[in-house]
DNA sequence: AGTAACTAACCTACTGGTCAGTTACTAAAA
DNA sequence: TTTTAGTAACTGACCAGTAGGTTAGTTACT
């Protein structure tokens, strides 16, 4: 009988299967209560491998939330950049582009789990305003203020009209991956994408004021 | 020399007490980062005395939580159900009231804290969801409901608008709290709040549309 | 004197992190 | 083609610090 090796060197294939191990734990229990004796598991590997690859619980915390949600950030950005379509079609497919993302559970853990540990992680909390809070809402004003440039949109303050564009698009993240497990009524992305959109671009719109 | 003696016996005032400072400790680390000895500290008793008025740990973090939501949604209900002004008066009015709460730090560590702790605590989330987020929701979508059938407001779908309507609220909770202790810029919530409401109230004018 | 609020030392389970030893793989020698 | 070091990926038993929870004893109050 070829009796199987019990494991096998597989140092290329680790880390990421490591990442993705640890974002379900970490999603699930918080930092805290995640034990990397599970994630091993889950990565199907031991606690001591684990060390090999990441030199601690809290680095390897922040490697799982920088390494999954930077991507995404990116690929807004470039939804907005590379159009030259009107700033309201822009909008509207900007918050249909998010609101996509509520199929990918693991992103929607993110927000939460910045959240929650930005109290013992500062430098983290630190690293998602900056690449991501700054980095997202950013791209909002700008998209506002394009528009009100060009006579698209009503002249409105548009840093914290930002607010009221992001605001449900994050409440609906957290409700998909903290309320909806728990006997919440399910979410309908697109429907709430296009409500929210519907409502925006109605509340910008120049018509009715001179 | 009169010694004053080295503890009291306040039976009455301890269960507040405790319950103030956990929810600071709480708020602060989260659950499972959050010592009981130093909840007790703050509470200026000792670990032993916690456990006379509370079981648990956990039980104590319930008790944070429902004492401390419960009576300001019933507030927020009571602005809405006891007046009789137009829809639009009231919704501004009710994201007035809401953007005060800003203005108490320990409200907005609530929310983290549940959506925190909602996979370890399927029955907190779901107390939270349904006395806290089904309130909200319902309070802000018969609102809405209102208008509509009175003609103030076009015909819109109120569940997911109610979305909308809450979602920068909750966003601007959550900076307060995670986001602006760690370098985020401040929120003015009052200029947010009159933002948020003018963009709302033309978002559902019947204005330019028949 | 009696009692109940309170303390502080203690117990125990847990978990982040370590490390000596084991095993899969490689590649040169036979 | 087979044998045989050599090495680095990997394991699993272990350690030490920590914190939830307990309780015997102390002290404030009636």
């Amino acid at each position: 009988m070829a009796d199987s090796p019990r494991w096998r060197r597989r140092k290329e294939a680790r880390p990421d299967e490591i990442l993705e191990a640890a974002l379900a734990e970490f999603a699930a229990r918080g930092f805290a209560a995640a034990r990397l004796h599970d994630i091993a598991a889950a990565a199907g590997i031991t606690k001591g491998t684990l060390y090999l690859y990441f030199p601690s619980k809290e680095e390897l915390f922040k490697a799982v939330v920088r390494g999954t949600i930077l991507p995404r950030v990116a690929a807004l950005e470039a939804v907005v950049e590379a159009a030259e379509a009107p700033a309201a079609v822009l909008l509207a497919s900007l918050i249909q582009r998010w609101s996509e993302l509520l199929q990918i559970p693991q992103i929607c853990a993110i927000p939460k789990l910045v959240l929650s540990e930005s109290g013992n992680f500062p430098d983290l909390a630190r690293f998602y305003y900056d690449e991501v809070i700054t980095r997202g809402l950013g791209l909002v004003r700008g998209l506002l203020r394009r528009g009100v440039a060009a006579g698209e949109f009503r002249p409105i303050d548009v840093d914290y009209a930002a607010f009221s564009v992001i605001g449900p698009l994050l409440l609906s993240m957290l409700w998909r991956h903290s309320l909806e497990p728990n006997g919440a009524a399910p979410l309908d992305g697109a429907a709430l994408a296009r409500s929210h959109a519907d409502l925006l671009l109605r509340a910008l719109s120049m018509e009715g004021r001179p």
